[in-house]
DNA sequence: GTCTATAGAGCGATAGAC
DNA sequence: GTCTATCGCTCTATAGAC
């Protein structure tokens, strides 16, 4: 297959993601971006107007993309259990094909406001989504103990994306190279649910 | 009680602490930390030799707060469920105290190598702790499902840790103002231990 | 030890030619 | 749309007076 050919803005993007990623708001230089991208600066302020601006559009994405994700996995049409067996395989795989995402989306939180998020309207997407409509109901019927959705819900997500955000303190503990840590992850496919489950089903 | 006369090496430490921890790293400025403690920025290059060595002891002591804390309930003569429960309710008490601390440490990690992590020996204390023992023996004796004590370790600091470094999303999602999240925490404290020791009982 | 003043490099952004 | 050249600012670090 021959060269893409790539309209600039998305090279610019490309690149930037890249970079922004990799060493943050402060830390990453447009320089940088620019040499990535194999254009000058002048060109990422043509097209983002500034750094700030071209921060904010691959900010956004990565939220969205970061969130957005969990969000349909929670709302699958599935019962329980198998959902929450679902969640962790998917999530994991996504987490593996983006490994700094996390802490991408968790350094840059807070700093830009919460527009974001309510852009997004990540608030009611998990309150009113199914996993939680699930987890009252279930409860209701006893067949899980009972517990606060939003807790369930970040309970879940830290197991998930914790080892990711302290990646380096996790490998050096335990002694993983490339090739352990991803082995590492891979445990955590049933160590994860077989948790969740036993707990919701102990009344 | 009249004004503490602190020396003036202590007063730019704890100015550093606070710009870094805020800002990290590249978003911090020499001169905000010079203002904040009261002085200018060729006394910081006087007692420390420049803004890196300045944050690499901020660094290293954080670290050794952060982990040391972690090693000093790990390494408790408590029988393990007791222990967990300890762990939990001490370990959170730390993080409201320094609910900034983990980010500061998990934004950084990798970027300085693995110096920090070998010279505080946090591998062999916790690899070798008093906990990584019990779960081992108490699977052997079958009062518990064996589980490697990295995955575990790993599992509790997670969850410890994850509302603080996702605290506004998390207080996004729960509609949290500085109480709520407070009280979301606090639920944390029989949550967390009881999932543990639920799931490490289930066989 | 502590200050002022400034060096010297790097930053984001833009003017203007093509 | 894309480039080169450069502006004006801010950064960290240091020289030198006290």
């Amino acid at each position: 297959m021959a060269e893409e050919t790539v309209d600039t803005e998305t090279k610019i993007k490309e690149a930037a993601r890249k970079v922004f990623v990799e060493y943050g708001y402060e830390g990453a230089k447009v320089r940088q971006i620019a040499e990535e991208a194999g254009v000058n600066i002048a060109l990422l302020n043509y097209y983002f107007r500034s750094k700030e601006q071209l921060f904010d559009s691959i900010y956004a994405e990565a939220f969205h993309s970061f969130f957005g994700t969990m969000m349909k996995l929670v709302n699958e049409e599935t019962p329980l259990e198998v959902k929450i067996w679902q969640i962790t395989d998917k999530y994991l795989d996504f987490l593996i094909d983006n490994p700094m995402m996390p802490s991408f989306i968790m350094a840059q939180q807070g700093k830009k406001g919460t527009d974001f998020f309510t852009k997004l309207g990540v608030k009611s997407m998990i309150g009113s989504s199914r996993l939680a409509k699930q987890l009252v109901e279930e409860a209701e019927k006893g067949n899980i103990r009972p517990i606060k959705p939003t807790q369930f819900i970040i309970l879940m997500m830290g197991n998930l994306v914790f080892p990711f955000i302290a990646r380096s303190i996790v490998s050096f503990i335990g002694d993983l190279d490339e090739t352990g840590f991803r082995e590492f992850i891979n445990e955590r496919r049933t160590l994860i649910p077989d948790m969740l489950m036993t707990f919701l089903r102990k009344r």
